[in-house]
DNA sequence: ATAACTGCAAAACATTTGCATACAG
DNA sequence: CTGTATGCAAATGTTTTGCAGTTAT
């Protein structure tokens, strides 16, 4: 999971002022902001999690500023929304995100990410039978982690 | 789609009864009702059709039980529990899932089914390399159906 | 009999909305 | 300037919780 180069990052903040300016929307420091955090984070957040850490930055954003960023975000294709199960959306910058997909610890929470391109050709069969036109997936698999630490093992 | 024979429908209420009866849990009236909704149900349901589809039926089931009923029913493996990107749980019966996935169309929520084999060979080889023990999985696609009377379409 | 369950209403939680104020274009 | 965005607080929608009364065992 490698960084952004600066010049990488300038590109997609640049993509974000085009997109507004495409829609009529103002380009304010509130949105770059978040934008930023976003690409700042190493996993995955959930909105919340952005509004404190924006907060303990003495970044004074709303929360409803935050949720209506990260709309404008998904929108442009920019982030991308995870739902792990639980009712709290997960967000993640769309650069990190790059078609991995996910391994959920049901014991510990742990997320894990894992990478198979077998998953893009049952898409493109199954977009042919059903004459759909898919613009991405989540492929979630759940289970035990076998790990020596993790938390609340059931059995 | 096939439904459930008597017999088999039976079958799952025995299942059921020996979970509550193992757990030290009582079987009462209600939790059976809320069972057999589910799987009367063609399709995905929430907590909250069924409430209403039981209050119309004139049993009178409060929410809580509902979603009492459905957690001990998820922990039995009798229900299974999907997020399809909003947030509201939905639900179905393990019988009427038995490892299907689902093709999600953005404009008019449209929900279709279908199966590959390989997304199980791709589960036992992601067990493997991240030692894990799977218990389930899903796969989501979403994007846009090519269907005529298709709603809030995009473009 | 008694411990667990139900129903109700209140609480908790994530997210959205309405409105007065602030500010980008 | 003008209309859009912000922040706040109130509203919404889903799920959980507390408690008095009910019921399975």
């Amino acid at each position: 999971m490698p960084s952004l180069t600066p010049d990488q990052l300038e590109e997609v903040r640049n993509t974000f002022r085009d997109f507004l300016k495409e829609h009529g929307l103002r380009s304010t420091p509130e949105r770059f902001v978040v934008l930023d955090a976003i690409y700042d984070a190493t996993g995955h957040v959930d909105a919340d999690e952005l509004y404190v850490g924006l907060k303990s930055l003495g970044r004074r954003i709303s929360r409803a500023t935050v949720y209506n960023t990260l709309n404008l975000l998904l929108e442009c294709d920019l982030v991308v929304r995870h739902q792990f199960g639980n009712n709290q959306a997960k967000y993640e910058s769309a650069y990190r995100y790059w078609q991995h997909d996910h391994l959920i610890c049901l014991d510990c929470q742990a997320v894990m990410e894992f990478c198979d391109p077998r998953i893009q050709s049952i898409q493109q069969m199954v977009a042919e039978i059903y004459r759909f036109n898919i613009k991405s997936h989540a492929l979630n698999l759940y289970g035990h982690c076998l790990r020596d630490g993790c938390a609340n093992r059931a059995q």
